[in-house]
DNA sequence: TTGAAAGCGCTACCAC
DNA sequence: GTGGTAGCGCTTTCAA
């Protein structure tokens, strides 16, 4: 008969090693400030590993009073391939501080709710990327001990650190390019799928700070991520007369692109088109894609910020600007 | 003077509303084989609102025994569109049979220390995709407690359920369509970078059987993501006298399909070129490219054989071979 | 209908 | 050097 093992506990080590639990949490957690004679702790080793024993990181921050668990809110849309290295970056430097990091989704959670499932795993600190986290959000996370939370995204959140990742500068780029080049009518694409609007508005806002006080005009493109509206709106193009048209990313430039050029529309002679976020797929394109170079921090630097704000969690919220957006001018503007 | 605010706990809010803790237990967690008054329930749920009390997951778990926490490991590598939409639908159905999903990113551990370090949490069930986890760490969560570890991805793991993901299948159709469609000289990349041979190789190996007996030939192509390597890689193409290649994927199959045309190789008529994946990226191309469709398991499906595994945990190892693969025959072939 | 108390696994203080 | 033990926040049995 098979029989379900019970996990082992601190206590079966001690029984088996013929020592007591506190012996045991000594040699396991290699207290400095007790001296455990070797014998001793080779025999505790032994049992540890005789067993399997593994400690048990809730019953340990309980008594401690804190853990090392930093929970980093995943986002409900898939993310690119630049938020992804940034996210695996930020983890590896957090590990390498001995921080716990877990990915927390909320999937079909309001802000407020989403909060309060984060607090139940009272962790030390909360990274939110994009929006989804209120004052009142922030206040909870920190009644129940988190000593950091940090934003990073568009938009700042009393009472929190926060990335300020600024798309405005992204539009700003792009529009002041496109001007430079000689555009006049320029179109702007905000994309239909929900959840985008908290980067595609900033960067409009920014294409249109950019033309402010020239002749140039701005007009508003939304289009979903399919063929079909990405043909409908490339149709109406003649009418339209933009000569310009920024496509709020690579994936979404790549998209109306092609339905222009199937449309015969010349690129970049009728049209300019830039992207954003500096894909490997603009290179790709013919003409190659012009686009701006988006420069996120690097996961080390949040690392650090978020240490400190934990060491030192009476500091003022900090808030640091921290996307970098250059134009990387290619063949298409 | 600010004074940093103690995390409240059930104690506090029994204080507040008159009660003792046990009470606000019972009114807090709803539990029905014991009657509180309306008055005494009130009293609670106010108190509780007042101190913004949330629970304390680890205490709670700790005293229950168990906890409902399923952990999934998170790829090193940053993940595509597809297996991103899969993990949030699974993430969502899991969520409405009430666990908790955390996702436990192990960058930098080896695959010993990674199940060490999950077991630690106690999870309900773990749920690994791709490698990672060998039979002793199987063992190692299960004696830590998980009822259900599922591994997702090409290999089987002892003692786990596991969603096979067959990518033999997305080779083999490829390799079968290309053979059809009267190539005989055909290409196979295989990408460089680090992590991607465990889907690689499977499709190498699919291509191969789908060619075993015929007179076709199957070549390998090492390839890194870069632009310099996919030309280098174009310029020796004439040598080859290959007729046809599977790129791994769509994104492989755009760079490559790139090189090659700034070769002067025609597409199709002088090589047939295949992705897999089947990105909306591929039907932008031009030519339209072929590809491999994948269709993975619904997130739903998962989440209820977790719960099935979580109930019954004497139940045999499943598993399920779940990955469709379909040929999408665009123009590139 | 409500309260007292035990105990989940662990660590840290104090005795020996 | 090592062991006894209190107590972290919570649920649940038993008593009142």
């Amino acid at each position: 008969m098979v029989q379900i093992p019970n996990t082992p506990t601190s206590a079966d080590v001690a029984r088996l090693a013929g020592v007591s639990r506190a012996t045991v949490s000594y040699v396991l957690n290699n207290t400095r400030a007790v001296r455990i004679s070797e014998p001793t702790r080779q025999r505790v080793h032994e049992a540890a590993r005789e067993l399997g024993y593994v400690p048990h990181a809730a019953a340990r921050s309980l008594r401690a009073g804190h853990s090392r668990m930093v929970l980093i809110s995943a986002p409900a849309i898939p993310v690119g391939p630049l938020y992804g290295t940034f996210l695996n970056e930020l983890q590896w430097a957090l590990g390498r501080l001995d921080y716990t990091v877990v990915q927390y989704g909320t999937v079909g959670l309001r802000g407020d709710e989403a909060a309060r499932s984060w607090a139940e795993l009272r962790p030390v600190a909360v990274l939110v990327p994009g929006p989804g986290l209120d004052p009142g959000g922030v206040a909870l996370l920190k009644r129940s001990g988190a000593r950091a939370v940090v934003t990073f995204g568009p938009e700042r959140v009393e009472g929190a650190h926060a990335l300020l990742m600024d798309h405005d500068a992204v539009g700003h780029c792009a529009g002041a390019h496109l001007y430079e080049r000689g555009r006049r009518r320029i179109g702007v694409v905000i994309p239909e799928e929900p959840g985008l609007e908290v980067y595609s508005r900033p960067r409009l806002a920014g294409v249109r700070q950019a033309l402010h006080g020239t002749c140039a005009t701005v007009t508003e493109l939304p289009l979903a991520y399919t063929e079909r509206a990405a043909a409908r709106l490339a149709g109406q193009w003649a009418d339209s007369g933009l000569d310009a048209v920024f496509a709020y990313n690579d994936e979404y430039a790549m998209l109306l692109m092609r339905a222009l050029q199937d449309e015969g529309v010349r690129i970049p002679e009728d049209v300019a088109v830039m992207g954003a976020d500096d894909l490997m797929l603009g290179r790709l394109l013919r003409p190659r894609l012009s686009t701006v170079h988006i420069d996120l921090p690097s996961g080390r630097d949040l690392a650090e910020l978020v240490d400190r704000a934990v060491r030192d969690p009476g500091g003022e919220p900090a808030v640091h600007a921290v996307l970098g957006a250059a134009v990387v001018r290619r063949e298409s503007s």
